[in-house]
RNA sequence: GCUCGUGUAGUGUAGUGGUCCAUCAUGAAGCCCUCUCGAGGCUUCGACCCGGGUUCAAAUCCCGGCACGAGCACCA
């Protein structure tokens, strides 16, 4: 090796690259790059990948991102109405900042309805009045229907009774003339656009033909100058069935990549409409019910965009699937919320415990810090001067515990003796709080599917709604509502 | 069945022929801390799917297996 390659003994500790990997064929300043959702619900812990990375990306490249709605299924897909300007919050929420261009495919029918006759008219387009399943025989026999033998003109005449409306929900399709050849069955003569009578939210009944996936994306890549689409494997044959008909046209296909499926453990499998209907049911308070995997079920609990974005990112582009758990999001929120975070003490099934100070001199009021490590200026001061304390029941299994920050105690029934103001041994130092300063609260803790509600006292000081606060020896959670009488936490994670 | 894709520690991820007895994070275990079992610091554990081939040299290239996943909707 010396002989023939010296410099590999020049041994170096490798160093992982972080960041994502640099886009092929990107110029920066012309990147285009778009994210489509269907605005049949708010954003998902899932769509999240998609809005980090191609916002990423466009950082990166100076480019620019397309948020556009996917929204030509009234059926099977149904629209909400208000989920168009939730999703727009979503990505504004997650990426700080709104897309460069906002387009709904439902405002854009007249492009694909002339897309379509062109390709009716050239003859690269028929329309198809087999049903379902008789294509599919044919199309897995590489046979040919009678329906692609049409001159353009029959074929035009036929578009016009779909569009029209003389011809009703499945009565005919238009495809798209690949090759009934095609080792791939799936790109065979694939279908482009179907009847459609159903109501749309937004346009009402106004068209009769609509678009599918594949054909209403791919023109509209084009109107729009995406050079970079980056979407799921399960979509691969779509870029192959879409470069087909870019061909047609003339046409150049982006350059595309893909990501695999992801799997959080905590949140099992979800879909939009699925959650959509549960909700319905009353089975979830609503979209930002604390066990759901929306971005705003996230938000409300305090989860951290930026730190959704680094996880996402650490991530990264890569084709396989992955099966990943919230403690690892968890981890990345904590690491960003940490120092921003003041600690509180919270007491779940407190037990009052009468100190004795058994002739040791003991200090009427402590003083703590906000932050351990003082990232928070400030303190917060406690009066211990009627020696009424609440611990944890759990805690006083022990019979010799550390109250932190302050003694070692021996617990007698109610009775804690005090021993010691210096630590002294390693017994285990529990959290604790005086009455005086004690006020009841209740915690949420979303688990699975279900609910679990803590009951317990929080020190009472400065106390504000909205603000997350890390409850020592318990974890992070966020204080939703102040009222007289109680003060209501929910859960973020330990 | 046809077509396509992916296989690096428990979970993710870096790595594109020698700088690799393999990176980083997370996790688990343990330790430290004038004091959090869930903050902070430190230590340890743990992986190239299998079998051939090419080469002085393979996680990396080639071939063949195997495993897992996806598409084959008038859904997105």
């Amino acid at each position: 090796m010396e002989n023939t390659n010296p410099e590999a003994l020049n041994r170096q500790k490798q160093i992982k690259r972080t960041g994502l990997k640099d886009l092929s064929n990107a110029v920066s300043g012309k990147v285009i790059l778009r994210f489509a959702p269907n605005p049949n619900g708010p954003l998902t812990l899932g769509h999240a990948r998609g809005v980090t990375i191609n916002s990423e990306y466009a950082k990166i490249y100076d480019g620019k991102v397309v948020l556009r709605f996917d929204d030509t299924d009234s059926k099977v897909k149904p629209p909400i109405k208000e989920a168009y300007s939730w999703i727009e919050e979503d990505y504004k929420w997650l990426t700080g900042k709104n897309p460069d261009i906002i387009v709904r495919a439902s405002e854009r029918m007249e492009i694909y309805l002339s897309y379509a006759v062109k390709m009716l008219d050239e003859g690269f387009g028929y329309v198809c009045k087999c049903s379902a399943e008789n294509f599919k025989k044919l199309r897995d026999n590489s046979e040919e229907c009678q329906c692609r033998k049409k001159e353009s003109k029959e074929n035009l005449s036929d578009w016009n009774e779909m569009v029209n409306g003389k011809l009703t929900e499945g009565m005919a399709v238009v495809r798209v003339k690949t090759d009934m050849n095609l080792p791939n069955p799936a790109l065979r003569d694939w279908p482009a656009l179907r009847i459609q009578h159903s109501h749309h939210p937004m346009v009402g009944d106004k068209y009769k033909v609509w678009p599918l996936l594949d054909f209403q994306s791919a023109i509209e890549d084009h109107e729009q100058g995406v050079t970079h689409i980056i979407r799921g494997k399960d979509l691969m044959d779509s870029t192959r069935k879409q470069t087909l008909l870019y061909n047609h046209f003339g046409w150049e296909y982006p350059e595309t990549m893909y990501w695999g499926r992801v799997k959080i453990h905590e949140f099992g499998s979800f879909s939009t409409s699925g959650m959509r209907k549960e909700i319905e049911n009353k089975n979830y308070s609503g979209w930002d019910d604390p066990r759901l995997p929306t971005l705003r079920a996230l938000r409300r609990r305090g989860f951290d965009s930026e730190a959704m974005k680094d996880f996402w990112i650490d991530l990264g582009l890569t084709q396989k699937d992955i099966s990943v758990s919230l403690q690892t999001i968890e981890s990345f929120n904590s690491s960003k919320i940490d120092s921003k975070c003041e600690r509180r003490v919270f007491v779940r099934d407190p037990k009052k415990i009468i100190l004795n100070a058994n002739n040791i001199e003991i200090p009427i009021k402590l003083i703590l810090n906000k932050h351990p490590l003082n990232k928070i200026k400030g303190n917060r001061e406690w009066n211990i001067e009627d020696l009424e304390i609440y611990v944890e029941e759990k805690d006083l299994e022990k019979k010799e515990i550390r109250l932190k920050d302050f003694a070692d105690i021996e617990v007698r029934k109610s009775e804690g003796i005090i021993q010691s103001l210096d630590r002294n041994d390693k017994r285990s130092i529990v959290h604790w709080i005086p009455k005086s300063i004690s006020k009841k609260a209740i915690l949420t803790i979303p688990n699975g599917n279900e609910i679990i509600i803590q009951e317990g006292v929080i020190e009472d000081i400065q106390i504000m709604k909205n603000n997350i606060v890390q409850l020592e020896r318990v974890g992070y959670a966020k204080i939703e509502s102040i009222d007289d009488d109680i003060i209501k936490l929910l859960w973020l994670h330990g």
